[in-house]
DNA sequence: GATGTCTCAAGATA
DNA sequence: CTATCTTGAGACAT
């Protein structure tokens, strides 16, 4: 909320008298509502507002509309649907609203099973007589109760929202930015969706491999960028970008193979062709040496067998030929590196480091005494830093090295369970303007409900095979959040647990009650005043932080420059304008200050092309409503990459600052 | 073209 | 926490 502070082009300087030095911002620790407050949250009198739930009921000449639409119809078949009064049908929910229909187990990615083949339109011919006539595999048969759900129009609800139901073939050739986040969302939604649908009736994790799922299902669909192999950089993809399953690289064309860790193509530069290596994955599968981040020994492939863990000597062919073509051709050879997800421990994060060349090559022996190759790679100067980075953070993690330009190590004074310090290494300003820290949303009153809400009785937490929960059935049956914490679906509401229900803290549907899962800064930016930022890697649709602050009942001051105000007109995420158009009219009345009192997010600068995006989350007991803002993200960000969101469209217009974003759809300016 | 083999996955299970 | 089992997509050889 500091962007254009400071930054005004009339020439107005910064008011210093409103930056405190350093010992002031020792004195952030939580401060209570006063007594007086805390009573009328203990005993609500009567609301001076008129009740308006997201769910309804509304007033007449009222919509429900974005970020409210409809709630979704129950996904779960088979079972007796809730139907829950109030409810109105469903509209465009980018891609999420509609319900799914349950069609014969094994007909999904199995054309040939029960004649249910042909839900699989606009599909290229050139795979889909593959399985004809074959014998069936073996398979592991689901539960007996477990109807397989026909996720397809799920994907093509998602390819309309995000504009992608007709890439045409020069984008599925050679992509551009744009395809290639709107792929990687539309991938990584569909994958968290399915994720959500199987945990339930398959068991916690599924084993269903939806991420495998995602990818071939949008492969059969074309729906994939940079197909031409390449040389060098792959548009739309910076160095640094960061991916969670190697099937992201193959969708957008960085690394085609889905498993091997190298990548090659066969290039003719005189009357032969010759296989040169374009793109190499180092992530732990031989044994590498990671250098010193510039540097990379990387092992050949092949030489063990995959079964009996047998070793054999190492073969100059495939992917190790290339390499050694590579060697005497000296063309760049992309790197990805793979390193271990401190937030999933069986995960990997892949990191895409930019372009090597490969310096030279050797063969030696291993532990096992059979031949193995190994090639030296270099970076080539003059990228931006990527696994550098990452090291850094390592290092200011374990204390080996100090993180330079710390002013603070806590500005929270440890009302977080993650420290959160404050940095400035641009110039000499010691803090931002004196505030309050508070970790959560100060309510003087709540909302009222119709009718009263109960409270579940999940001892050990949320499950998300329990039917009978009724945090659960609000949200449509099915839990709102994957077992990392990864919000599962766009919705109008989140209903989380709240102090009525005899679940933990931890339970899975209190996600955005615990505070900041990632470890954050608060840095100075080159322009925009204060930002935010992590150490951690963010996966995409990972929880942040609430927007905490005072609730405003009424009205605000027009100077507050932490104003959060849910009542702005806020563009349905990146789904396109006209698909939802209808939808974005009516908001919902909560109006946030984080001026004198707040969390993290009021660092939050804005962008017209955002990393994070806000959702709204109840918490009800009895017949008291909480709503608070909660942060997510809407795509993978990077370490110490900035965070910002979209701060909306302010139906009066005044007071619009110069949007200094960068984004190559900024608006020009922002409220 | 079907089939087999290999590959720096990713989950589940033990 | 690691070891191992399981199911795999796609590239290439047979």
């Amino acid at each position: 909320m500091e962007q254009g502070f400071g930054s005004d082009p009339s020439g107005s300087t910064i008011d210093k008298t409103r930056v405190l030095d350093v010992k002031p911002l020792r004195c952030l620790s939580p401060v209570f509502p006063s007594a007086s407050e805390m009573s009328s949250i203990t005993t609500p009198q009567p609301s001076p507002f008129v009740c308006i739930t997201p769910t309804g009921p509304f007033p007449s000449g009222v919509t429900p509309i974005f970020p409210f639409l409809s709630p979704d119809e129950p996904v779960r078949m088979g079972e007796s649907s809730q139907q829950t009064p109030n409810q109105v049908p469903n509209q465009g929910t980018f891609g999420f609203g509609q319900p799914i229909s349950p069609i014969p187990v094994n007909s999904f990615g199995n054309q040939t099973a029960n004649g249910s083949s042909g839900h699989v339109n606009n599909v290229g011919d050139s795979g889909s007589g593959k399985k004809k006539g074959g014998p069936k595999k073996p398979r592991k048969v689901p539960p007996e109760n477990v109807v397989e759900v026909d996720v397809e129009p799920l994907l093509n609800q998602l390819l309309m929202s995000f504009k992608l139901v007709d890439l045409d073939q020069a984008k599925k050739a050679d992509g551009d930015k744009e395809v290639v986040r709107r792929i990687l969302l539309v991938f990584d939604l569909f994958r968290r969706r399915m994720t959500q649908i199987d945990e339930p009736r398959y068991g916690a994790g599924s084993g269903r491999r939806p991420d495998l799922k995602a990818s071939k299902m949008m492969m059969l669909k074309g729906m994939r960028t940079n197909q031409t192999k390449r040389i060098g950089n792959v548009p739309g993809i910076e160095v640094g970008d960061i991916f969670f399953f190697r099937m992201e690289l193959c969708v957008v064309g960085l690394h085609a193979p889905t498993m091997s860790g190298i990548d090659y193509m066969s290039l003719k530069l005189t009357k032969d062709e010759e296989p040169l290596a374009v793109s190499i994955v180092s992530a732990g599968g031989y044994d590498d040496d990671g250098g010193d981040g510039d540097l990379l020994i990387y092992t050949g492939q092949g030489g063990v067998q995959r079964k009996d863990g047998q070793m054999f000597d190492q073969k100059l062919e495939k992917g190790n030929l290339a390499l050694e073509k590579s060697v005497h051709r000296a063309n760049d050879v992309r790197v990805i590196r793979g390193v271990k997800d401190v937030a999933n421990p069986t995960g990997k994060i892949y990191i895409f480091d930019g372009l090597y060349k490969i310096q030279g090559s050797w063969e030696e022996k291993n532990k096992t005494g059979c031949n193995v190759f190994k090639y030296k790679l270099l970076r080539v100067p003059g990228q931006p830093e990527a696994f550098k980075v990452w090291k850094s953070i390592q290092q200011w993690r374990d204390g080996v090295v100090s993180r330079v330009g710390v002013i603070l190590p806590d500005l929270t004074s440890g009302a977080e369970s993650q420290a959160v310090c404050l940095v400035n290494d641009v110039d000499d300003e010691k803090g931002p303007a004196y505030f309050t820290y508070i970790p959560s949303l100060k309510y003087s009153k709540p909302f009222l409900t119709p009718r009263p809400s109960l409270g579940c009785q999940c001892i050990g937490g949320c499950q998300p095979d329990d039917t009978n929960c009724p945090c659960i059935q609000r949200n449509q049956c099915l839990l709102p959040y994957s077992s990392l914490g990864v919000l599962m679906t766009y919705k109008n509401l989140i209903h989380e647990c709240g102090s009525a229900c005899s679940c933990p803290p931890n339970c899975r549907n209190r996600m955005s009650q615990g505070g900041p899962k990632v470890r954050m800064e608060v840095f100075k930016t080159k322009n925009k005043g204060w930002g935010l930022r992590s150490w951690d890697p963010i996966r995409g649709g990972c929880f942040i932080c609430e927007y905490a602050g005072e609730v405003r009942d009424i009205g605000y001051d027009r100077d507050d420059n932490y104003i959060f105000d849910a009542t702005r007109i806020y563009e349905p995420l990146e789904a396109v304008h006209d698909y939802n158009d209808e939808s974005r009219k009516v908001p919902f009345p909560l109006v946030i200050s984080a001026k004198n009192g707040g969390n993290i997010a009021r660092f939050m600068n804005h962008s017209c092309s955002p990393n994070v995006y806000w959702q709204l989350v109840v918490r009800e007991s009895n017949n008291e409503a909480y709503y608070h803002i909660a942060f997510f993200a809407t795509r993978h960000i990077p370490p110490l990459q900035e965070l910002t969101f979209d701060y909306g469209m302010d139906k009066a217009d005044h007071r619009r600052k110069k949007c200094l974003c960068g984004s190559f759809k900024c608006r020009g300016y922002f409220y």
